[in-house]
This record gives C-alpha cells, sequence and structure tokens, in this order.
DNA sequence: AACCCGGTCATACTTTAGTATGATTTTGCC
DNA sequence: GGCAAAATCATACTAAAGTATGACCGGGTT
C-alpha cells in the first residue's frame, strides 16, 4: 500500500485545481457582471495568502528537540579498587606501613604478618604503631574503618 | 522601549501596503497593455500564496518534536545494605550479638561497647567469644572481615 | 662527611583482647 | 508453670595488642 505516500500530493494537487476552477468562475461573474477589479484582486490575494499559510502550516518540518534524559541505573558491581596517592602521600604512609595495613584488614594478627613479612614481631608493632599516629586512630579495628574509607585499602 | 512589541506588526503592515502599491500598478500595467488577465491573477495568486507561505513560517509557532533518550549513567553508589537474615539463621547468631558485632565493626573497643550498650566488660567478652566461634574466627578483625563478606554489617 | 629517613629490632611495660568456667536473671514459648 | 535459649555478670587466667624508648643500618641528599 505506498501509495499511501502520495495522498497528501494527491490532495493539495486536487485542491489547487478546485481553486483554479473558483478563479475561472470568480473571473467570469466579475467580468460579465462588471464589478470592480479592486474587489475581485482584493479576494484573490486573500485567498491566496490563506492557501500559502495553510501550505506552511501542513508543509513545515517540525523542528526535532532531543531531550537526554539520564538514567540511573544501579550497579552492584565491585568497583574496581584504586588506591589513593594523594592521602597516602598526605598522611606519610611509607610502602612497608600500607602493606601492614593490607594485611592487617585481612584479619592477620601482628604475629602473622611478621611471619609473612619476614621480619620480627617487633617491626610490626612499630610499624602498626606509627600507622595508628598517621591515621589519628587508637586500634587496628578503627585503622582499618580509616583505610577503607581513604581508600588506601580496597 | 514596549515599542519593540509592535516592530513585526508595523513591518507586516508597511509590507503589506507596498504589496498593494505593487498591485495597483501591476493591474495598472496589465490594464493599459492589455495583457491578458489569466496571467495577471496568476502572478496575484502566486505572489500572495508566496506572502501567506512566508507570513505563516514567520508567525507560527514552530512544530517541536521532542525525542527522548534515555542514557544509562552509572552510579557507584550507595549499594543499600540489606542484611542476610538466612545466614544469620544458620550461623545461630542473635541479636546482642549482631550489635556487638556492628560497634566492632565500627572500631570500638570492647570497653566502649559495654558503654555504649549499658552492660559490664564481662558481658561484651562473652558475647565475642560466641561470635568467634559462631564465625569460626579467631579475632575481632577476622570477624568483621567474614561478617562483611556474609552480608551481615554493611 | 654529616644528615635524614625508612626499615629493622630489642627491652620493658601497660592495656586490651580473648578463653574457660560457672552462675544468675530474663524472656519467649509450649 | 516449667523449659530452653538468650543475656547478663564474675573470677581468673593467657595471649595479643599497643606504647615508649633507644639502637643499628643502608640509601639518598645536601
Amino acid at each position: 500500500m505506498h501509495w499511501f505516500k502520495y495522498k497528501n500530493a494527491l490532495l493539495y494537487g486536487l485542491s489547487l485545481a478546485l481553486l483554479l476552477l473558483l478563479l475561472q468562475w470568480l473571473e467570469f461573474r466579475f467580468l460579465v457582471l462588471s464589478h470592480s477589479m479592486e474587489v475581485y484582486v482584493g479576494f484573490i490575494a486573500l485567498l491566496f495568502t490563506g492557501l500559502g499559510v495553510w501550505l506552511a502550516l501542513k508543509l513545515a518540518k517540525p523542528k526535532k528537540e532531543t531531550i537526554v534524559i539520564e538514567k540511573e541505573v544501579h550497579i552492584p558491581a565491585p568497583t574496581e579498587f584504586t588506591l589513593n596517592q594523594n592521602e597516602l602521600e598526605r598522611l606519610g604512609i611509607s610502602k612497608r606501613e600500607l602493606e601492614v595495613l593490607q594485611l592487617m584488614s585481612e584479619g592477620l594478627s601482628n604475629a602473622e604478618i611478621a611471619e609473612r613479612l619476614f621480619v620480627s614481631l617487633n617491626t610490626i608493632k612499630t610499624h602498626s604503631s606509627k600507622l595508628f599516629e598517621k591515621l589519628d586512630v587508637k586500634r587496628r579495628t578503627q585503622a582499618v574503618e580509616a583505610a577503607k574509607r581513604l581508600q588506601l585499602i580496597p
């Protein structure tokens, strides 16, 4: 049924034809009746002005306005961890101290951490004490809390 | 300077006046030169059709067609916490024990937890000992780790 | 060479955490 | 009312955590 595409064109063509016919008739009438030329021409002008307006309104392409709506989508995804280097430097936390912090957050005891890093228990105690100072906390549990908040550990 | 409002109206009025003048002149010309009526009227029709189109395009409110595009935006957002009741029951963890667990995860010491819950330090020790058993861990840091993994705490 | 810093370790001590055991009270439930 | 689980508390102890202080070493800076 692709003739639908031409429906409008056909309609306009017919309308135009009808108008021309009307024009002919009017011309005849006015000439015969010897009415004034001005009225006739005025009428034509009015008529075709109307036609123009109508055509324009019908055929004018609508302006497309795109509205982008941002839709929030909650992704339970594991926001991949990226270390906050700035905070590290700001707090003056060294590489070794960060290692200790990470193992702490995994629930290891000082003794286990010492074993992992091949150093003595006392060394780990020193590291953790300095860490608590730098993180301004009192206990390892608070240290883990703070470190996670500051993006120092996952 | 409110006369600006009528600028367009004035402009259109003037244009119309000019057109009428042109009309008069054309009429004179065609009548004097005895040109055919049809050509004259056709010209008028064309002219005013154009005028109509122009008027319509100028004055009509532009048709707007809104296109809505939904754009997905990833929000690293606060994955809202929902307690895992199943795990709680499976491990046989009581309400009170869960409370203690939560305060533990906030980095509170046993003494501080006792103060918060208006009970003795020994009570908290008992609770935490039972918790470690149920969670199959040895230390509070591991307990917090495990509890977070099992969705018992945020 | 003198200096600082990070890392290491030790000793000595205090505090907190965690275990074991037993007892009493509270509470929900049949 | 009586039972069981939960909650409370105590004593006594061990283990771990945390503090304070001082020392040593090696790499990099001035």
